[in-house]
RNA sequence: GGUCCGUUCGUCUAGCUGGUUAGGACGCAAGAUUUUCAUUCUUGAAAUCAGGGGUUCGAAUCCCCUACGGACUACCA
């Protein structure tokens, strides 16, 4: 019964993934790799008129950018290709056709408007119609039709369906590795449409079909997926391909965090945070959504934010590589309830990647901000008001707020701190200050002892609304690091300009 | 409406085979440190384990019911 553990990641391009698809792709990926097994990108483009131009491409690069690579797939190839569906299209009739000679399906020639007047028919009635077992016989199918109509109506080519038919009175248990039994009756199942009349196979039957050819071993998918699950292990019967059946596993879902439902595309940047891993320009509307990574997100924290909604391996460590996950990850760990994105919970995790980065990364990472602010530069200079910010930081961006001073006067002072601190003395305390410093030598150590214990201890002076008035007219407000790293960075000449503005423009 | 799935601090969760002061993390609050802000450190508040019944000497943990939430209910995936 040994298997060769294959997963699937089967996305549709109907647009940009979002970061529940990512999950799901990521946990696909963990229990791949963890067995040794193989990781599968396959396309599901059955519905035509969805198909969003760019969205594989998206797909793949938000992929590639996590780092979550496979083994075969539409972008790379395989033994079991191709991967796109519609590339597939001529491969399905045949199981269709397969499943209307075992008695498994039947054609149905329904027209959709006349479904959808049967469908308000029974809403009025405050019912709800269901093509099933007990609904069929009422209508235009080859249950119902006589073997010559159905040939007539196929042979002058009128559109038609196949629908899967549901056996009567069936108990179909489905087992899935995280809720374990689940049981249906097939009674409260519809026929499903199996192949459509444009010619392409609806997901219940493709995928049946592409899981089976592709040997996949375990199907990892959205818990959304655990209703039509009976229909699949069906499917499986119908073919005589149980033997083979892929386990399930149905993932929790990811959920809005303010009300209720299910995390959408359509939620765009509504919620406060990306839902999608990169930045989206919509092709039809020109919208734009953010993404993770245009956000300042590192891929291994979106990895790791991610690997933690819906799965926590028991242990009080929360901070894991992309390795170390594969080997921790189990599907028996996985919660069954769906989990909220937490966005300050996830800043954090960017923040504690973030300081595992050296100077000389974030500065590289910093420059073209520093550049699109129109600040030019010494990377010297940024890499070294990078060391002394980069705790502060959550996301490279966070670093202008942090260091934008170092680069740039402050051109406004902050009225509380002139209201609190700035007194009528403090421009010839400053002017002193100015003293010290140009005839100091400019030593970080030196210039401090000559400033607090040779000034202001030694006046017995106020050390704490100096020291205010000091910075304040360094940085425009009270905040940023050690006041003489800020000296040493800014330099003499600038240190020295910069108190004298303060002196002339500061009021009270 | 029907079917299925779920329910531990605000949030993510630990708690798997019944006996814990129900633990951790994020966030929040306070204190310490600091010339400021932030960081950091310490401490704290925060879940009567959805509610109600059982079973048991003993239940968050097992069983049942109810409530609530969610998913699905297309010729979409």
């Amino acid at each position: 019964m040994e298997r060769k553990v294959r997963v699937r990641f089967a996305p549709s391009p109907t647009g940009p993934l979002h970061i529940g698809g990512v999950r799901t792709a990521l946990y696909n990926y963990f229990f791949a790799k963890q067995h040794g097994g193989d990781m599968i990108l396959r396309i599901e483009d059955t519905d035509q008129t969805r198909f969003v131009p760019g969205a594989e491409d998206y797909i793949i690069e938000a992929l590639t950018w996590l780092g979550i690579k496979f083994d075969e797939g539409v972008h790379i190839g395989g033994n079991y290709g191709p991967y796109r569906q519609s590339d597939r299209k001529p491969m399905y009739k045949q199981y269709a056709d397969q499943l209307i000679e075992t008695g498994w399906a039947y054609y149905a020639f329904d027209k959709p408007e006349d479904l959808e007047n049967i469908r308000k028919e029974y809403e009025s009635q405050k019912k709800n119609f269901q093509y099933d077992c007990n609904t069929r016989s009422a209508m235009q199918n080859s249950l119902t039709l006589s073997a010559e109509e159905v040939k007539r109506r196929l042979d002058s080519g009128e559109p038609y369906v196949v629908r899967f038919k549901f056996p009567a009175d069936t108990e179909i248990l489905v087992n899935d590795l995280i809720r374990g039994e689940v049981r249906m009756n097939s009674n409260l199942l519809d026929d499903k449409v199996l192949f459509k009349s444009d010619g392409m196979p609806t997901y219940h039957l493709a995928n049946i079909i592409d899981d089976h050819t592709m040997e996949v071993s375990h199907v990892i998918r959205g818990e959304e997926w655990l209703p039509s699950a009976p229909l699949h292990v069906m499917l499986y019967k119908a073919f005589g391909w149980e033997d083979t059946m892929p386990q399930f596993a149905h993932l929790p879902l990811l959920l809005k965090p303010d009300g209720n439902g299910k995390l959408s595309k359509r939620d765009g940047d509504r919620l406060g945070f990306p839902v999608f891993p990169l930045e989206w320009h919509d092709p039809k509307s020109g919208e734009i959504s953010s993404g993770y990574r245009e956000k300042g997100y590192y891929p291994e924290a979106v990895v790791n934010i991610l690997a933690f909604l819906g799965w926590n391996p028991g242990v009080e460590q929360e901070i894991f590589s992309m390795d170390e996950l594969i080997k921790l990850f189990s599907l028996e760990r996985i919660s069954k309830s769906g989990a909220k994105f937490d966005v300050e919970k996830a800043k954090w995790f960017n923040h504690k990647y973030l300081q595992t980065k050296t100077n000389e990364e974030l500065t590289a990472q910093y420059m073209p901000i520093l550049e699109a602010k129109g600040v030019k530069a010494e990377a010297a200079l940024v890499e070294k008001a990078v060391a002394l910010t980069k705790e502060r930081a959550s996301f490279i961006g966070d670093l202008w707020e942090q260091t934008a001073f170092f680069f740039q006067a402050p051109t406004e002072y902050d009225p509380a701190v002139i209201k609190k601190r700035w007194k009528e003395d403090t421009p010839t305390h400053l002017n002193k200050i100015i003293e010290i410093i140009e005839t100091t030598p400019f030593e970080k150590q030196v210039l401090h002892d000559a400033v607090i214990e040779g000034y202001i201890t030694a006046n017995q002076l106020n050390m704490g609304q100096i020291m205010n008035c000091f910075r304040l007219c360094l940085v425009g407000a009270a905040k940023g690091p050690d006041l003489f790293e800020i000296v040493m960075l800014l330099g003499k000449d600038e240190t020295v300009a910069r108190l004298r503005k303060g002196i002339e423009t500061i009021t009270i």
